[in-house]
DNA sequence: CTGCAAGTTAAAGTTCACTTCAACTCAAGG
DNA sequence: CCTTGAGTTGAAGTGAACTTTAACTTGCAG
C-alpha cells in the first residue's frame, strides 16, 4: 500500500472523512488524485493530522494551525528536523497554556479559602486594580504580568 | 448601590451586556426586574460570572457550566462553603486537564527526539495498539489509562 | 461484466457562543 | 417636560469547525 485512500486515513487517524475533506479545503492537508479523481494521501499526511488534533487539544484554531504547518517544506516530504522545529515551537505554546491553567488552579485554590470569586473585587484575581489598564476580567489569570 | 444594572455588571465583569443577557436566557445567571422591566443583579451574581469565565478558560462548555452552577442553592445567596465545594470540584477538573496537557507536552517532547507524530503508528502516542478498543486517535493523550 | 462499497462534489444544515439590529421604553438631570 | 443615555425585546447574523444530503462516479471482487 503506497498511498492511502480517504477511508484509510479516516480509520488510521480517527478523523471523519468529511473533516479530512474540510481540512484539505482549508489548506491544512494535501492529497493527490487518481485518474478517477479520488484522493490519495501520502503516509506522512497522517503526521499533519496528528499535529492538527494535538494543537486543537491545546485550544488552537485551525487558522493558527494552518500558519504553523505552512512552515513545513512545500516541495519535499518533511524531515524529522522539520517536525522537530515545529514541535519545539509548539511545546512552548503548550507550556504557556499549562502555566495559565496552573495559575487558574492556584487562584481557585486560594478562593476556596477566602470564599471569593468576584471578578473585580477579589484581590487575588485582580489585586489593587493595578491591572485595570489591561481591561476588565480576571487579568491575573488570563493575561499575567511578565 | 444595592442592586447592579446590566451596565454595572458588564463594566465590573468585563463581559458584554449581550453576553449577560445570553447567559440569563441560558439559565446561567439570574436577575430580578424593576417596575420598568429592567434587569437588576445581586452582587453575588458577579461570582457566577467569574466562575463561568474561569470554567470557559478551562475549555468547558456552557452546558456543563450550567450543570455545575445548578448545584448552588436556588433559594438563598450561596455561602462561602457553597462556592468552596464547587471550586474544589473544579480544581479537580482543572488538574485533570493540566495533567492532559502535560502528557501532551511530554509526548511532543518525545516526538522531537524520534521525529514521529503519526497517530496510529507512533508507539509513544499509541503503544502496541493496546488502546485500539477505545477508538482511533492519540488515545494516550486524550484519554489516558487509569 | 456486474454489482456494490467507497469515493466525489456543491450546497445547505448544525452547534456553540455570542453579537448586531431595529424598534421601542425607561430613568434621571436640567 | 424634554432630552439623552441606558435598557428592553425578538429575530437575524456571525464565525468556527464540521456534518449531512443528494446526485453522481470509481474501483475492485466475484
Amino acid at each position: 500500500m503506497e498511498l492511502l485512500t480517504i477511508g484509510d486515513m479516516a480509520a488510521r487517524s480517527g478523523v471523519a472523512q468529511s473533516a479530512l475533506r474540510y481540512y484539505e479545503r482549508e489548506g491544512l492537508i494535501r492529497s493527490t488524485r487518481t485518474g478517477g479523481n479520488q484522493r490519495r494521501y501520502e503516509r506522512h499526511e497522517l503526521r499533519r493530522i496528528a499535529f492538527i488534533r494535538i494543537a486543537q487539544q491545546v485550544g488552537v484554531s485551525l487558522d493558527e494551525i494552518r500558519e504553523a504547518l505552512a512552515e513545513l517544506p512545500e516541495n519535499r516530504t518533511p524531515t524529522k528536523a522539520d517536525w522537530a522545529r515545529l514541535s519545539a515551537r509548539w511545546r512552548r505554546k503548550l507550556e504557556a497554556r499549562i502555566a495559565m491553567m496552573e495559575r487558574l488552579r492556584d487562584q481557585l485554590t486560594g478562593c476556596i479559602g477566602c470564599g471569593c470569586l468576584s471578578l473585580s473585587r477579589c484581590k487575588l484575581i485582580n489585586p489593587e486594580d493595578r491591572l485595570a489598564a489591561r481591561g476588565a476580567g480576571p487579568q491575573m489569570i488570563i493575561n499575567p504580568p511578565a
